[in-house]
RNA sequence: GCCAUGUUGGUGAAGUGGUUUAACACGCUGCCCUCUCAAGGCAGUAUACACGGGUUCGAACCCCGUACAUGGUACCA
């Protein structure tokens, strides 16, 4: 075809568009942005919930665009109509908002390098592709689904790469004629690549995180254009990167396979390729089979972002745990700048894993527990409130009418150097603090006491006749190993061990009784001072609850 | 089938030719501290660099092959 009948077939093929490419190179003009910046986008198209993985990738995007001063921004690539979920976009854009990986430009966060949602953007990327038809890089395909699979079929008959490629790509040379008849006859379309390249030839790229790779050049004639005019994945990447100007394309390692794909469409547009970043995806053994497979929403709770937000994992201990993902060396960073943020940190390509991350659902929860023992208990407080708000109305209540209570409660053990770890979510709290508000310890008291013995109510009674709570932790001690003395009891566990015979027990096994007749557990944070918050009172109440529930 | 990438202890991983008798973290086990638990301290977790060749004075690190895993091979992203 003579470059005059491309111009024609253009026309032809696209009567209605009339921008040139020229003119929207002009309506998106180079980023102002300081040497060194980076422009990173998270893609997701909106098929339904979000997923850890996406999570991971937009977190990545963000933190590379935040420390080089760049800008992140969020394009919704919902070119596939069919898969649109209702509701999947506000969806996004709420997991973001709530996760605080929040865009600095894009959908719904402003911008000018909009639109930033594909399905408005079909007339840029028809301008395009007209542009190629012309440059004879692209051609009208009227392959029927039949034709394909059974070309499909006799590739894998002679083991054979599969695909539209060379021989196979029928409608690669058609003639403007034989065109214009099929058009005439209604034949539905595709607009495919006439890709130039040659499979013999090599091509190596650079990516930032996996480093040097080699394919073979591109040789299928890949579909840039559906029947319905739109376009696929990796048209509209190309445009779209270009356009908005993307530095450093991040996303997950399945693309890596299209790679020669997109560096020949780069070139034959003309464009700059930006960089690449192809990050690992986050995998899981599975406990039936145990093969290695990505984490599924359907299988592992976690996957979705939805259990964190539900379970009540605080966004900055996700974070922390995605920033361990995303570089090898930020775990021991954190280590040894425990009052640093994240943002202190400079994330680096090359210390991204290149192999599948696996998910360490422990190492997520020890996270979230220094996370809670490095806030005061005012915050672990608040910061609960807000979560019941949404997750425990009941609870929330209970929070709300025993506020002083809790905070001094969430307080105990915080103060010194070693920070209690009891909790690791906002939802642990319910359960850990139980003993903290009267009405709930009412109802449920020593249901959940899981030792066989029975404690001496009275020898009980007669020691809170004895304390004193505006004592200090060490008078307290003395007192209580006095009074164990005075009743049988040896004033070490030390001691005990050498004589058992000589005693009924020891110290211990009076903060023991008291323990559980005060908490309704065996294990608690420091006894004493639960009773200073509780004083003398609630505590007889306690006991009188004991006595009843003990038959005593 | 074809193409690509990966494979270090229970887990995540450090490491890119010689201070590696392989770091660190998490997990687990034991001891210590201790009113219990958590935390913390100390110690342990048997022969952890997929396998086979090659290059080199020297390889976890470079090259080739094999196995396995993952991803792609769509008018899905």
């Amino acid at each position: 075809m003579s470059e005059k009948e491309r111009i024609e077939l253009a026309e032809l093929l696209f009567p209605n568009i009339k921008k040139t490419r020229e003119e929207y190179e002009e309506m998106y003009p180079k980023r102002n942005l300081p040497e060194g910046a980076m422009v990173t986008r998270y893609g997701p198209s909106p098929t339904g919930s979000v997923h850890l993985g996406n999570l991971f990738s937009a977190f990545c995007d963000m933190v590379y665009a935040r420390q080089s001063n760049g800008s992140f921004f969020l394009r919704i690539e919902d070119t596939d109509q069919k898969r649109a979920v209702e509701g999947g976009i506000e969806n996004i854009t709420g997991v973001l908002k709530g996760f605080d990986i929040t865009p600095t430009e894009g959908y719904s966060f402003g911008g000018n390098y909009g639109p930033y949602q594909q399905s408005k953007r079909t007339e840029i990327y028809q301008t395009y592709v007209k542009d190629l038809i012309v440059k004879g890089y692209a051609y009208p395909c009227f392959m029927t689904e039949e034709e394909i699979s059974s070309i499909r079929e006799e590739q894998e008959i002679n083991k054979t790469k599969i695909g539209i490629y060379g021989m196979y790509a029928v409608d690669r040379d058609l003639s403007l004629d034989e065109i214009k008849e099929k058009l005439a006859n209604n034949e539905e379309y595709v607009i495919r690549l006439k890709s130039p390249g040659d499979p013999n030839k090599q091509i190596e790229v650079i990516d930032c995180i996996k480093g040097k790779m080699k394919f073979p050049e591109n040789d299928m004639d890949t579909v840039l254009l559906k029947k319905d005019g739109t376009p696929t994945y990796h048209f509209a990447h190309v445009i779209d990167d270009h356009l908005m100007h993307t530095t450093h394309v991040i996303r997950g390692d399945e693309w890596v396979s299209s790679l020669p794909l997109h560096i020949q469409l780069f070139e034959i547009l003309g464009f700059n390729p930006p960089k690449y970043a192809h990050i690992a995806p986050i995998t899981i053994k599975d406990s039936e089979t145990g093969t290695i497979r990505k984490l599924s929403k359907r299988k592992d709770p976690w996957a979705g972002a939805k259990f964190y937000e539900e379970s009540g994992i605080p966004i900055e201990a996700l974070h922390l745990y995605l920033a361990t993902i995303a570089n090898t060396n930020f775990e021991e960073w954190y280590l040894n700048n425990q009052d640093k943020k994240i943002e202190d940190f400079t994330f680096s390509f090359d210390k991204q894993a290149i192999g599948g991350t696996s998910f360490d659902e422990a190492k997520l929860t020890n996270l979230c527990k220094t996370y809670f023992s490095r806030k005061s208990g005012e915050e672990v407080y608040n910061e609960t409130l807000a979560y019941t708000e949404k997750f425990d109305s009941d609870y929330n209540k209970l929070l709300k009418e025993n506020k002083e209570d809790m905070i001094k409660f969430l307080s105990i053990e915080k103060d010194g150097p070693r920070p209690r770890k009891d909790i690791s979510k906002y939802s642990d709290v319910k359960e850990e603090f139980s003993y903290a508000i009267d009405s709930m310890f009412k109802e449920e008291n020593y249901a959940k006491y899981d030792g066989d013995k029975t404690y001496d109510v009275n020898l009980m009674k007669e020691y809170v006749e004895e304390l004193d709570l505006t004592k200090t932790n060490e008078e307290w001690f003395n007192m209580t190993k006095d009074f164990a003395t005075r009743h049988g009891y040896a004033a070490s566990p030390k001691e005990y061990k050498k004589t058992p015979d000589a005693y009924k027990g020891h110290v211990g096994d009076v903060c023991e009784a008291l323990r559980v007749m005060v908490t309704g557990r065996t294990k608690s944070p420091d006894l004493f001072s639960i009773m200073k918050i509780l004083g003398k009172n609630r505590i007889n109440e306690r006991i009188e609850l004991y006595k009843k529930y003990s038959n005593q």
